[in-house]
RNA sequence: GGCAGCAUAGCUCAGUCGGUUAGAGCGACGGUCUCAUAAUCCGUAGGUCCCCAGUUCAAGUCUGGGUGCUGCUACCA
C-alpha cells in the first residue's frame, strides 16, 4: 500500500503550546490514525521550528542559553502530545544537528542552481515584528501599524535572496495542473491571487543574527525563517540511524500525502515551498491544507486579553477524547471554529454519553439480561423489514466515512457515524426487546442485539482516529482488538456470534470502562452527572 | 481602494440539476417507555432562507443591484 507521510506544523518554541497548536496536531493525528486503520505505512511528522532572533530574546529574559530554553519547551510540546494521544512518528527540531546538515545540502543544489543571491534589504525595520515593513502600511511617522508606540527604523543591508520570481510561471502552471492541491477549495483563490500579482524575491538570511543555521557560502549570514523551518519536513523523513542526506531523507516517505498548517501560513507552504522544491529538482507534495482559525466564546484568543484556551488545563479536566472529539467533531476543520466550555460539555453529554456512550451501555446490558453475555447469533426474522435499513446504513458507512476522512472533513464523518447510533437507539424502542424477551421471541431478541452490538462496533470502529481509547474501550468490551491495518471490519458481521463479552459494568457508571479520565470528574458538575447517573 | 467568499431556526450547520407543506443536531418546553445514564424515544414551539428587483409555470437555489460580515492584498511564525 502506497506510503503516506503526513505534517503537522513545526511550531515556533516561542512560548508554551497552545490549543492553536494542539488543533492541527490533533487532526494531522486523527488522519494517520485513519490511514493506519486501512493499512497504509503512515508517518506522522511533528517538531519545532527553534531559530531566530525571538527565541534568543526569550531564553535572555529568561537567563538561559537558548538551546536550554528549546529543551524546555519541546518537553511542555511533547508532554502535551502524550496527553492527547498524538501518535507522532517523527519529532523533527531544528536545532538537530542532522538539520544543519540537511539544510546546507539543499541550500548548495539550490545555490548551484543560480537561485541565491546577495542583495541589499532596503525598508523600514520594525525591531519588535522583526520584519520590513511596506511604506504604505506605516502610520504616521513610520510607526508600525501592530506597535504604535515604536518608530521604524530605516535599515539598509546585506541580505541573500531565493529567486521566487523565477518560478512563477512554473508555480502557476503547477497549480493549473493541480486543482485540489489546496485545500479547502475557497483558500485556493486567494493563493492565485497572490502569484499571479506577481512575485518576488525574498530575503533568506539575517546578518546580526547568531542563533541559526549560518549560510554555507558566507557565514557572516544566518539563515532565516523559511530556509530553516520548512526543510524540517525533510530532515524529518530521516530514518532514526540514517545518514544525514537528502537522498536518505527521501528514499522512503518523500513526497509528503499532506500538510496540515494554519491558513495564515498557507502561501508559504503554496509558494515559497514549492518554488524551493522546485529550484531543489525535488517532487512537490500531494497537497497543502489550511485549517481555520479557533476563537473563545466568539473572540479571537490573545495573551493581551487573557483569554487563551489551555489545552494542559482542558485535557487534564475532560481526558483526550473529549477534547479531540470537540475539536474535530463539532468544528469544521477548514472554517473557523468556536470554543466555549458550556458547548463543549454540551457536545460531550449529548453525542458521547447520552447518544453513544447510552447505546452501548443498554445494548451490554441486554446481551447480559437476555443472552447469557454472549453475541447472540442473527437469523432471519419477521423484524428483518426494521433491522435491514439500520443494517444496510451501517454496510455503507465505512466508504462514506473513508471519503470524509480524506478529505480531512472529520466533522462530517463523525456525524454520519453518529448517524448510526442515533438510529440504533430509536430502533431499541421501535422494537421493545425486553417486551420480545418476556414472551419469548429469542430469536427476533438475538436479531435485534445482533444488529445493535456490530453497529456499536463499526461505530467504534470508524471512529476511532477521533477518539482512539473510547474506540479501543469497547472494542475490548465486545471481546475484540482494535489494532491497525484492519479495514476489513468495516465489513457488517466481524462480530463472531458466541463471543463472550466482557462483564458489564456493575453499576450504570458508563465511565468505568470508557475510562475517559478521572479527573474531571470531580471538578465538573455537570458533566459528570449526566454521566453517572 | 482592488480581488474573493459568506449571509437558512436561539446556537452550529445541511439543503444535489430550480420542483410539493424549508431540514438535522444542540438548546427550550411537553409527553412516553423501562433495556439504559434526570438518559432513550415521541411531540411542540421557533424561519421575511439579509433586502430590492428580474428571469421562470415554479427561486433558499439562477441573474442584476444594495446592505452587512469575513478573508487575501509579500519576507512575525
Amino acid at each position: 500500500m502506497k506510503p503516506i507521510a503526513l505534517t503537522t506544523p513545526l511550531f515556533y518554541v516561542n512560548g508554551l503550546p497552545h490549543i492553536g497548536s494542539a488543533y492541527p496536531t490533533i487532526a494531522a493525528d486523527a488522519l494517520a490514525r485513519f490511514y493506519r486503520l486501512m493499512g497504509h505505512p503512515t508517518l506522522l511528522v511533528t517538531g519545532t521550528d527553534e531559530h531566530g532572533q525571538k527565541i534568543q530574546r526569550t531564553a535572555e529574559q529568561q537567563n538561559l542559553p537558548p538551546q536550554e530554553h528549546c529543551d524546555r519547551v519541546v518537553k511542555e510540546f511533547q508532554h502535551l502530545w502524550n496527553l492527547l494521544d498524538i501518535r507522532f512518528d517523527r519529532f523533527i527540531r531544528t536545532t538537530d544537528p542532522r538539520h544543519t546538515v540537511i539544510t546546507r545540502e539543499f541550500f548548495q543544489r539550490v545555490y548551484a542552481k543560480g537561485d541565491i543571491y546577495l542583495d541589499r534589504q532596503q525598508g523600514w525595520y520594525c525591531v519588535a515584528c522583526e520584519e520590513f515593513k511596506e511604506e504604505r502600511e506605516l502610520l504616521p511617522d513610520h510607526h508600525c501599524p501592530i506597535h504604535p508606540t515604536l518608530p521604524c527604523e530605516w535599515r539598509d543591508e546585506a541580505n541573500y535572496f531565493f529567486r521566487l520570481s523565477r518560478y512563477q510561471e512554473a508555480i502557476a502552471t503547477f497549480h493549473h495542473d493541480h486543482p485540489n492541491f489546496i485545500q479547502p477549495e475557497p483558500r485556493r483563490n486567494e493563493v492565485l491571487q497572490f502569484i499571479n500579482q506577481g512575485l518576488r524575491d525574498f530575503s533568506i538570511s539575517r546578518i546580526n543574527l547568531s542563533w541559526g543555521i549560518p549560510l554555507p557560502i558566507d557565514p557572516q549570514h544566518t539563515l532565516y525563517v523559511w530556509f530553516d523551518a520548512l526543510l524540517g519536513y525533510l530532515t524529518a523523513l530521516l530514518d532514526p540511524d540514517a545518514e544525514p542526506t537528502l537522498v536518505n531523507a527521501l528514499t522512503h516517505w518523500y513526497p509528503f500525502h499532506v500538510h496540515i498548517i494554519g491558513k495564515d501560513i498557507l502561501r508559504f507552504h503554496a509558494v515559497y515551498w514549492i518554488a524551493m522544491l522546485l529550484s531543489a529538482d525535488l517532487p512537490l507534495p500531494e497537497g497543502v491544507f489550511g485549517h481555520g482559525l479557533l476563537t473563545k466564546d466568539g473572540i479571537k484568543m490573545g495573551k493581551t486579553l487573557g483569554n487563551v484556551i489551555d489545552p494542559f488545563d482542558l485535557v487534564s479536566r475532560y481526558g483526550s477524547d473529549a477534547v479531540r472529539y470537540y475539536f474535530l467533531k463539532e468544528i469544521e476543520f477548514g472554517k473557523d471554529g468556536d470554543f466555549s466550555e458550556e458547548r463543549f460539555i454540551a457536545i460531550l453529554n449529548a453525542d458521547l454519553a447520552n447518544t453513544f456512550g447510552n447505546l452501548l451501555n443498554r445494548s451490554l446490558g441486554m446481551v447480559s439480561k437476555y443472552c447469557q453475555q454472549r453475541v447472540p447469533t442473527p437469523q432471519p426474522t419477521d423484524l428483518d423489514p426494521i433491522l435491514q435499513p439500520v443494517q444496510n446504513l451501517a454496510t455503507l458507512l465505512g466508504d462514506r466515512t473513508r471519503q470524509h476522512y480524506q478529505n480531512l472533513n472529520f466533522r462530517a464523518a463523525s456525524e454520519i457515524i453518529l448517524d448510526l447510533v442515533r438510529d440504533c437507539n430509536k430502533l431499541i424502542d421501535e422494537t421493545t426487546p425486553w417486551k420480545r424477551f418476556k414472551t419469548g421471541q429469542q430469536t427476533e431478541v438475538d436479531a435485534i442485539l445482533y444488529t445493535l452490538l456490530e453497529s456499536v462496533r463499526l461505530a467504534a470502529y470508524l471512529l476511532s482516529p477521533v477518539v482512539p481509547n473510547l474506540s479501543r474501550e469497547i472494542y475490548r468490551q465486545l471481546g475484540l482488538n482494535l489494532q491497525e491495518s484492519t479495514w476489513q471490519h468495516q465489513n457488517w458481521g466481524v462480530l463472531a456470534p458466541n463471543t463472550i463479552l466482557l462483564a458489564p459494568p456493575l453499576s450504570s457508571n458508563v465511565l468505568n470502562y470508557l475510562s475517559l479520565g478521572n479527573d474531571f470528574l470531580s471538578t465538573n458538575t455537570h458533566f459528570t452527572e449526566n454521566w453517572l447517573l
